[in-house]
DNA sequence: TTAGGGTTAG
């Protein structure tokens, strides 16, 4: 191996420094022994000859040792320093034993920091603020907090340090009224000036819920600095207001701020959660521009933007564009793929994953799952058990997925098991999924029994899920009951309703739909669209078109979906009439009418027997409206004419099909032949059906004979 | 000589 110049020199350096061992040395050639090997990295070393020299070192030497078992994580050497400094020092300073728990903090080693705190002859506020930081730093906040208010009942007065600490433990254990309280004693011991506190307080106000304090107290710092815009946008993102989080993001930048690759970061993350592609774009011009399009935070943030927007092409040209590809960015591209239904892309670009970890197969398998693809997930789910140990709560969620979506409740009792025997059922996300795939698979009984084992973490997603097992499996009454229960416990919201409306419309459950009804009117629960359309939907299913035209009529906003449920409700009634009626309002209104309104459109024809106006919808919906007429319009159209006796029409239509006639269709069309009299027409259709399903031939001959004797 | 934020992917 090369000997280099610096290695060389460090020999020689070696060689000067312990040549003196033998000898009576002085402090200062040890104390530059020790230097020597610290230059070189070698603390263990370093330590040890510390150690065997009965006598005081300078401080400073102390102070850099402990900075290094801090940095090394080498907690063996900070117990022989702390050691040779008590024992050989005869009054040991208290910064350097506060360093000593400093050190003993960042190893992890509390039991070490505290029997020192506890032990020390004398301490000052620097012991306190090092001793609670210690505590804090290692997830210990709650034991913060109480050292802080032992410290208040000594009499020692907190600085700006104890406060920063303090209210970064408040943050983490969501303390408000104690967060208020250090907030007065930062005003009232003069330190509003500060912005490490001032972006503390917007920190812990953010993270406690009260955004509009931690907004106000961020306007209030005078001097902002790249922490304090990180810490606004990342807590407006996190409350789930991304638009005021790129709103300060772009405010940011324009007050000349770089934002930190986290802000980036954070601000994009806004953008996807809202699939703002416009603002995500803008943000990726100032990546470029600010040179951040290396940086393996931002860039990955970018791919998931570009993603959730549904640009993927966009996202793949980065991922492409990237240097250095890392776990994090081969899985944002592949999840993208995955779940924007291109699993076999995403698959390919799974199996060329030069790593993979629990996140990366999740993101696969929900790719499947999304999909409904059961039999890829089912596969991919063995494929996993065999490869990885790692399975985490989202694995078993997207598993319990699984075994619902194929209906297998033996694999899901065995999920139940492991999920048993590896502590995961206090996992309200696991609990809830295991409810709902006992419930999708029809073993009521399990739901309700794991139900109520849920007892203490079970929230409003777990009686919905409960709900919707009754009302899907038409027990309407079982579930109305549980609603009643519901109320003693969780508050219900509008997918509860929703599950309750459409079982009682499934279920022609008038009465109950009128109390769910009546529920949410007196408890103030907003009528928006989606809760609109499942009360006409329930009316219209009960046979009461006025009330469902009342609650439609009344509806601030509507779109198609809700004139949509409104049409088809009417044509459920029998009211052709008023269906022709609303299409004509809706135009009106500029809401555009899709396929489903079209056939909504054509069964109303059907109602009122317009043949005429029937044909001008369908002729309309691809010539006006750009939409393609699917196998229903064909089958509308089928009725339309063989109910009216339009048998040239019908011949007309059904010969120039862009398809081959179903079995269905030519059975209907020879019905219409059979009561109108049309014999070659009849016979037309009979010779077609026979050829495309000769299974049922006999019964056509029948028909024929029949006809034939009459 | 002790202080704040942030970890992008399911």
């Amino acid at each position: 191996m090369a000997v280099n110049a610096a290695s060389m020199l460090n020999r020689l350096l070696q060689y000067k420094t312990h040549k003196p061992q033998n000898q009576p040395n002085s402090l200062k050639s040890v104390t530059q022994s020790i230097l020597t090997h610290l230059k070189s990295g070698r603390l263990q070393k370093a330590v040890s000859i510390l150690f065997a020299y009965p006598e005081p070192f300078p401080h400073s030497l102390y102070a850099r040792l402990f900075h290094l078992c801090s940095a090394n994580d080498a907690i063996v050497e900070a117990r022989k320093l702390e050691s040779h400094l008590v024992t050989f020092c005869p009054l040991p300073p208290v910064f350097l034993l506060n360093r000593a728990i400093e050190t003993y903090g960042k190893c992890g080693c509390l039991v070490d920091a505290r029997e020192l705190f506890d032990e020390m002859p004398e301490r000052d506020g620097g012991s306190w603020n090092t001793m609670i930081t210690a505590y804090a730093r290692n997830g210990f906040q709650e034991k913060a907090l109480c050292l802080f208010s032992e410290m208040n009942r000594e009499g020692i007065f907190p600085n700006e340090i104890t406060f920063a600490s303090v209210l970064g433990s408040c943050g983490a254990v969501l303390e408000l009224v104690l967060s208020r309280q250090i907030h007065a004693m930062v005003v009232k011991y003069g330190y509003s000036n500060n912005v490490v506190l001032g972006s503390s307080l917007v920190d812990v106000y953010g993270k406690c819920g009260v955004i509009s304090d931690a907004r106000r107290i961020f306007d209030q710092i005078e001097n902002p600095n790249d922490v304090s815009w990180n810490v606004i946008v990342r807590r407006y993102l996190e409350i789930g207001d991304g638009k005021e989080a790129v709103s300060m993001f772009f405010r940011m930048f324009r007050e000349d701020f770089t934002p930190l690759n986290f802000t980036f970061s954070n601000a994009l993350v806004a953008c996807s959660s809202m699939s703002a592609l416009k603002e995500g774009m803008q943000i990726h011009g100032v990546v470029f521009k600010m040179n951040f399009e290396r940086d393996k935070v931002v860039s990955s943030s970018l791919i998931g933007m570009y993603v959730k927007c549904g640009i993927l092409e966009s996202a793949r040209m980065i991922f492409d564009q990237l240097g250095s590809k890392d776990l994090i960015s081969w899985t944002a591209i592949m999840s993208g793929y995955a779940m924007s239904g291109r699993t076999r892309e995403a698959r390919e670009l799974f199996n060329m994953m030069p790593e993979r970890n629990v996140i990366s197969w999740n993101a696969m398998l929900a790719g499947y799952t999304h999909l409904f693809q059961w039999e890829d997930a089912l596969k991919f789910v063995f494929l996993m058990r065999r490869m990885t140990k790692e399975i985490d709560h989202v694995t078993l969620v997207l598993i319990l997925n699984v075994c619902a979506g194929i209906s297998d409740v033996e694999m899901g009792k065995q999920v139940h098991g492991f999920i048993y025997r590896h502590g995961f059922c206090s996992n309200i996300f696991v609990g809830n999924a295991l409810l709902d795939m006992y419930g999708k698979c029809g073993t009521l009984n399990s739901a309700r029994v794991w139900f109520y084992q849920m007892s203490q973490e079970r929230d409003t997603v777990s009686w919905n899920a409960l709900l919707t097992s009754y009302a899907r499996h038409h027990r309407s009454e079982q579930a109305m009951t549980f609603f009643n229960e519901m109320q003693w416990e969780s508050r219900p919201c509008k997918f509860t309703f929703g599950t309750l409306l459409a079982a009682c419309a499934n279920m022609f459950a008038l009465n109950h739909g009128k109390q769910i009804h009546g529920f949410m009117v007196r408890n103030g629960y907003e009528l928006d669209m989606v809760i609109r359309g499942a009360l006409v939907d329930m009316y219209c299913k009960c046979r009461c078109v006025l009330y469902a035209l009342t609650i439609f009529k009344e509806a601030a906003s509507r779109d198609v979906v809700l004139w949509n449920t409104m049409i088809f409700g009417c044509c459920h009634n029998g009211r052709g009439r008023e269906v022709l009626e609303l299409v004509g309002l809706m135009e009106e209104e500029g809401v555009k009418p899709d396929h489903v309104t079209f056939q909504g459109i054509l069964l109303a024809c059907i109602c009122e027997h317009e043949a005429e106006l029937g044909k001008q919808y369908f002729n309309s919906m691809s010539n006006d409206y750009c939409i393609i007429p699917r196998l229903e319009h064909y089958e509308c159209m089928i009725e339309l004419y063989s109910q009216c006796g339009c048998m040239e029409e019908l011949e007309k239509f059904i010969k120039s099909l862009p398809f081959e006639p179903t079995v269905a269709m030519l059975t209907r069309v020879f019905d219409a032949c059979e009561k109108h009299g049309a014999v070659r027409f009849g016979e037309w259709a009979a010779e077609q059906h026979n050829q495309l399903n000769p299974s049922t031939l006999l019964r056509f001959e029948l028909k024929d004979r029949r006809k034939m004797g009459r």
